[in-house]
DNA sequence: CGAAGAAGTGAAACGTGTTCCTATTATGGA
DNA sequence: TCCATAATAGGAACACGTTTCACTTCTTCG
């Protein structure tokens, strides 16, 4: 194959779906450009209507490409707001890195980090229920994709418990796993109409209180 | 208004979806006995084939009720595999009431019957796929049916917590839920594929080690 | 430059959830 | 028993995710 330029391995199948390999930079500069357009058009339309207007035909218009090219480039609607929710995560976490985070104890510091994201996140209520249903949907093909946002959350977490290490042992990291986990499902709970913001930062600060509390 | 039997509010739009207030019995025995076809049809379905399984004509065909007739009984796919999902979460809890739980400590107690009701799910993965996936899909319509299944898996795990006491003070409740929440999130990454059953079992068991591990 | 193959375009078509409409059948009250 | 009303059947129609295809436009290599 002397395939030069290809967003997608499109001859045998494979996507090039992901943000992947963080920043790997694949295909042409218009190729690059046009990824970026469609992620664009697909948050525009998630931050107006949710989950339900990202509609692919809409997002094709608004990105001014093709219906059959946007679907070279993302195979289906759950990787298209799977991976914009990569690139959003990855936006927040280095937000994140640049910030003081204050606290006194690894509970304190984790709960602030955890509030000032769902706090982003409750900020646009619209795209936040388009990326977490996408998420919660999304089954092993998205795999990529979901790792990435699930290392991005852990290691969030882990920082803020012991902020300036790099290395954290088992239990750290198995601690900030489940605080993911109940992050992730309390999010949920929001999205979907269960709970309110309060209920949803009480229910996260007590899951860390209680894991974090030798 | 001198409705007599309806199962769905229908005049008004309201629906009769949930299982709502326990087994009170709405409706004539036909509609009874239709409402179960229609369940029966659902599981038998999902058990087979998974979420996609689930096509509302093929409900349909299989309870022999006509499409209209379902939509009429359950309003949407998502509020008819949540109510199946209670039907069954219902059996599950009322096998476990009968049943002796072994186990010295509280955390001992709760891993058991988390990894039995998780045996009984994986024992049928297409089926738990189908059912895991409406729930986590449904939003604020399904809140009486997500509710109903929410409190049997809270008082599943209080009841493991402490054998035989029927009250439970407010930080007990907190544990459940988070706990809860740790299974829910579990059972998504086994169901879509992206961890092993011995993955959520371990994640399950750490969870409830650190919760329970005073 | 010119040819070969990859990417992109535009539009049609299909599947499944959902809605709608009309004719037929049950049901409960006068 | 007969009527008014609700419920059901049967099926067409619509929306949106996804697939497919014929055609055009790049891009790269000889």
């Amino acid at each position: 194959m002397t395939t030069t330029n290809s967003p997608a391995g499109t001859a045998t199948g494979t996507a090039p779906t992901g943000t992947a390999s963080g920043t790997e930079e694949l295909g042409s500069t218009a190729q690059r450009e046009r990824r970026k357009r469609i992620l664009d058009a697909t948050i525009e339309l998630a931050s107006q209507g949710g989950f339900d207007a990202v509609q692919m035909r809409a997002v094709a218009d608004r990105a001014e490409v093709a219906l059959g090219t946007l679907y070279r480039y993302f195979p289906s609607k759950i990787h298209l707001l799977v991976s914009a929710l990569g690139r959003e995560f990855e936006k927040a976490e280095g937000a994140l890195r640049g910030r003081e985070i204050s606290g006194d104890t690894p509970a304190e510091r984790v709960i602030e980090v955890l509030k000032l994201t769902s706090r982003g996140l409750q900020g646009d209520p619209h795209l936040t229920e388009a990326l977490t249903r996408a998420f919660m949907f999304a089954d092993s093909s998205v795999q990529t994709e979901i790792n990435q946002v699930g290392m991005l959350m852990t290691s969030m977490v882990t920082r803020a418990m012991h902020p300036g290490r790099t290395e954290f042992d088992d239990q750290d990291v198995a601690i900030a796993k489940v605080i993911g986990d109940v992050w992730l499902s309390a999010l949920v709970g929001w999205v979907t109409g269960r709970s309110s913001a309060a209920d949803t930062g009480q229910q996260i600060e007590v899951a860390v209180k209680l894991l974090l509390r030798d």
